[in-house]
DNA sequence: CTAATGACTCGAT
DNA sequence: AATCGAGCCATTA
């Protein structure tokens, strides 16, 4: 159990800490994390949020607010349902003023 | 053990 | 302004 590195973990904890309509990307939590470019290994870590449904997947999306990952969810469209539900609007798994609803850990957290 | 891939991002051309 | 290549770390083959 937890062999996985601390990196994972810490990315579950900040994916939890999005709160509901706002969204991140990969690098900002890799910066948080002071990975820096190692935002793959964020993608990599939210593979394995898959399993944990408490952490909204869903938030997290490229630096340019497009739904990279949503192929990764079980219907592929599921991403973007709930950021809509949630008030983020998604043309084209696109995210509309992503700029808008970005969430910053630095920011916010730090 | 070496090589290739991946839910990405930045810098250079 | 658009395109290409390199860097990042872990997993799988």
């Amino acid at each position: 159990m937890f062999d996985r590195p601390n990196f994972f973990q810490d990315v579950h904890e900040v994916a939890k800490l999005i709160p509901p309509g706002r969204v991140t990307s990969y690098g900002a939590i890799a910066k948080y994390l002071g990975t820096g470019r190692s935002a793959r290994m964020v993608g990599w870590a939210m593979n394995q949020t898959l399993v944990d449904p408490a952490i909204p997947a869903h938030r997290v999306v490229n630096r340019i607010g497009v739904l990279t990952g949503k192929g990764h969810f079980h219907p592929s469209s599921a991403m973007q349902e709930r950021l809509e539900s949630e008030g983020v609007k998604v043309i084209k798994d696109q995210i509309q003023d992503f700029d808008k609803h970005f969430w910053d850990p630095m920011i916010e957290l730090g």
